[in-house]
This record gives C-alpha cells, sequence and structure tokens, in this order.
DNA sequence: AAGCCCGTTCCGCCCCTCGGAATGAGCCCC
DNA sequence: GGGGCTCATTCCGAGGGGCGGAACGGGCTT
C-alpha cells in the first residue's frame, strides 16, 4: 500500500458507481424466502457490514419503503419493493415481447399464431400473427372466447398443470370452438409459477393429423417456455 | 453561508441516512406505471438530479439489478426488484393461506377481494383476486392508500373494536377513496387479538346497495374469521 | 451550419460517509 | 444478584468518496 503502484492508484474513477448504493442494495439483497426477516446482528452477519453502517443505511431505506422495521426491531423487505416489482413487469410491453415470439410459431407450424390471456370466464386475444396459408384460421386481436372451448381456453382455466398437460407440455382442441378448426396450445408462466397466458396455434382441423401434432405442440411449447422466460416467469415443480 | 447560524450547522447529522442511498431509491420510485420505461433526460427532469449523478447512481442500481438498461438506451426497473418485491410477501406469511380466501370472498361477492396491511400512515395491498364483473374495482398489489378512507383503512386504523365494528364485524365504506367506489372491510386477527390485516370487497359503489350490504359484510366476515383462524389468531373478547 | 438536445466523460473541492469505540438494555447461567 | 455475554444504538474524527458543473461528441431538426 505504501509504493509501488503499478496499477494507476485512480483507476476506480470510472464504473464503480456508488458504494454506499451498493451497500444498501446488498442489505434487501441478504433476504432470501427462507428468512424475510432478520435481525440487526443478522444482517451485520451476512453482509459483513458494521452495525453502525447499516443502521445509518436503514434510515434511507426505510424512509423510501424499501426496507420496514417491526416492532420488535426485526428488519424486512419494506412495501415500495412490491411497487417496484410490478414496474419491472410493467416495463415488458407485451407485445415487443410475445410478436417476435408468435411470428416464429406461425413461420415454425405455418399456422396462426395468438397470445391469449383470461379475463373472467372469458378469453381475449392481445396478439395476433396470422398464417401465410390460403386456408387459415382468423384472429383479430380483442377477439373474446368463452374459456370452455378450445385448447388455450382450457389452458387458461388449469389451476395447475393437468396430467395431459404435464405430459406433453401442450393441450390440443379439434372441432370445439368451430366444426372445421383445430387449435393447440401452450402456458405461459408467471414469476410465481402459475398460468398468466396462453400462446396457440390455430388452423383448419385437416391440418392436425396425429403426425402434424407432436411437432406443433413441440413449437408451442417452446414458444411458451421462451416467453416465460423472457417475462420473468418460473416453472412448475 | 457566511455567517449568521442560528441553526445547528450540524442539525442533520442525526436520523439522516445516507444521501446517495435515498437518490438512488428516487430513481426508482421515479417511474411508474404510465411510464415503465424512462430515458435519461426524463430522469432527470422527473428527479431533479444532474445527469452525472443518475449515471453515477444507475451503475451501482444495475449491478445490484435494480435497476436495466435496454438496448436503446432507456432505462427500466430491475429484476431484482420483482424479487425483492415477492420478499415483502413473503415477510407475511399470508399468501399461501389467504389466497383461497380471497378468492372465495370474490366468489361469494362477485366484487374484487384484497388484503390489506398497514404500513406506518398508509396501507398496502398484499394481495388480491378481481372481481370477474365487466365493471369492477381494480386494484394492485402493492398499492399504497392512505389509512383514513376506505373501509380496509378504517378496519386497520382500530386500536379496538369500535361499536359499529363489534356490531357487525365489518365496516363499510361509499365514495371515500374515489367518487364511484365503494368497499366493505373485515378484520383479521393476530394472536395476540390485534388487528393485524384486513379484508376487504370493492366495487362499483352501485351495487353497495343496503339490500347487498348484509350479505357481503357476512361474506367478508366469514373470510376474515377463516384466515384469522387458519394463522392461528384469537379473536376478541 | 447553426442550434438544440441527447448521452457521456472528466475532475477538484467539499462534505458526507465510514468504522470503531462507547453506552446501555436485555438475557442467561452460575 | 452479579458477572458476562449479545443485543441495538449513539457519537464523532478523519479520510476519501461523491457531487455538480463544464466540456465533449453525436444525431436531429430548422
Amino acid at each position: 500500500m505504501t509504493e509501488t503502484l503499478d496499477v494507476p492508484a485512480r483507476t476506480n474513477r470510472d464504473k464503480d458507481g456508488v458504494a454506499a448504493v451498493g451497500r444498501a442494495l446488498a442489505l434487501v439483497a441478504a433476504f432470501d424466502e427462507r428468512n424475510p426477516r432478520l435481525t440487526l446482528a443478522e444482517l451485520a452477519k451476512r453482509t459483513g457490514f458494521y452495525k453502525s453502517t447499516i443502521l445509518r443505511l436503514s434510515v434511507s431505506l426505510e424512509r423510501a419503503g424499501f426496507l420496514a422495521r417491526d416492532p420488535d426491531g426485526a428488519f424486512r423487505v419494506g412495501a415500495a419493493a412490491l411497487k417496484a416489482g410490478q414496474l419491472y413487469q410493467a416495463a415488458f410491453r407485451l407485445g415487443d415481447v410475445a410478436l417476435p415470439i408468435l411470428r416464429k410459431l406461425a413461420a415454425d407450424t405455418g399456422e396462426t399464431a395468438s397470445l391469449y390471456v383470461r379475463e373472467g370466464d372469458m378469453r381475449v386475444c392481445l396478439h395476433r400473427v396470422e398464417s401465410a396459408q390460403m386456408v387459415r384460421a382468423i384472429v383479430r386481436e380483442g377477439d373474446r372466447r368463452p374459456l370452455d372451448r378450445g385448447a388455450a381456453g382450457k389452458v387458461l382455466r388449469l389451476d395447475q398443470a393437468a396430467s395431459e398437460l404435464a405430459e406433453n407440455g401442450f393441450l390440443v382442441s379439434i372441432g370445439e370452438v368451430s366444426a372445421e378448426s383445430a387449435a393447440i396450445a401452450a402456458p405461459v408462466y408467471g414469476a410465481d409459477a402459475r398460468i398468466v397466458a396462453a400462446i396457440s396455434a390455430s388452423g383448419p382441423a385437416q391440418r392436425f393429423t396425429p403426425v402434424a401434432i407432436p411437432a406443433m405442440g413441440a413449437h408451442a411449447k417452446a414458444a411458451a417456455a421462451e416467453l416465460t422466460t423472457r417475462l420473468g416467469g418460473r416453472f412448475p415443480v
């Protein structure tokens, strides 16, 4: 430390940020599902900071609502974190993320690809990319369909992974919405591992043969998995 | 600055926390649902900070995952916020138990059911199940409302059972949070027989008629009682 | 080409933060 | 009861880290 500075002494000037901020956020990151409440001493042990440092940082964190304190003195994460987490989700204008995935699914299957979300006892098409084929399924954004018909409806109605879904990762429906149509759908999961949307490929029933279905299902499943991860979602165990 | 310091110059020594941390968290708080993505210039305008300050703080925030940057340079809240938000919910060990109860309350009343806890002089929505109706109350997890408006707020402010509450076991508010909304709420008690949370059903005021309220109140009261017992809580004498 | 606004880099001075010591309360055990 | 731990909290000097402005360059529009 006293001499021989091969490295420029000011090397830490760039890309270093603000040390106090890093420390404060490390405090928040010290919590986990097993320990959503921590005492000052526990925080000190987990972070390696001095207790006086933690107390000083916690004043600002508490004021901003990112940290809170129980009457017994225990620390826990504050309510502002909940709000910030939702802002993270809101930052995904779903279309920007979903549309490329839908385009790929439409190309891979040759069918119309669409993204459905649940709305009460109906499902609503949020985005859609139509097939290029002469005979194809026509779906428009905003279309509302009953939840009890069609592959996407079935997927959105699942509280937990049904046996058929768990087996293949997708569901099929033939002639449910209309006699000559068919569809295949896979679930998109949110951060809480619950189904938040369904990605489907739909078209004329004639093309949904026992031979074609497995490949279509695999594509739908892959698209749904891609969207799930892009949204920060978590797959159920 | 040069003289005449009536106020002790070092009055800010106590209870001041760390200024840089407050600034960093103000950056995160600058986002909202309408603006989940912000440019550097927008952030500077909203926070009043210099752009150089924001850039410096953002290095630490990004490293911790609380802020992220898109390829086009726009800032958004980072994934660590989502995790932190879940830790906030985890601190209340209510989620697994409360959600089924909220679902039942939403089904029974046809209105949006939500669970509020007190956070200082505000109340925070911890969990929520929205109504299936076309016209319904919109509540998001993490929403903060003042304690002095709305049925849930009144419930949470009760140190002891007020006469009205003791009589019916629930409270009603009409047009308090917004002119066209109404809500009904009942208290959840902890092991020490003090109020730890409020369960409420909220929706358009038109549906909260003198005829409908008693049934809704009974449902809310039942839901709160159910949650109280499931949490090992004790009712006041 | 001038003007504007964008994002980014750089650096000196001041003040803010760090970290350790000191304090007191609470608890357990002999 | 008192000694000895661990707990949370307060205080302050010294050192360096962050603030805030200036300066720069690129991309637009006028």
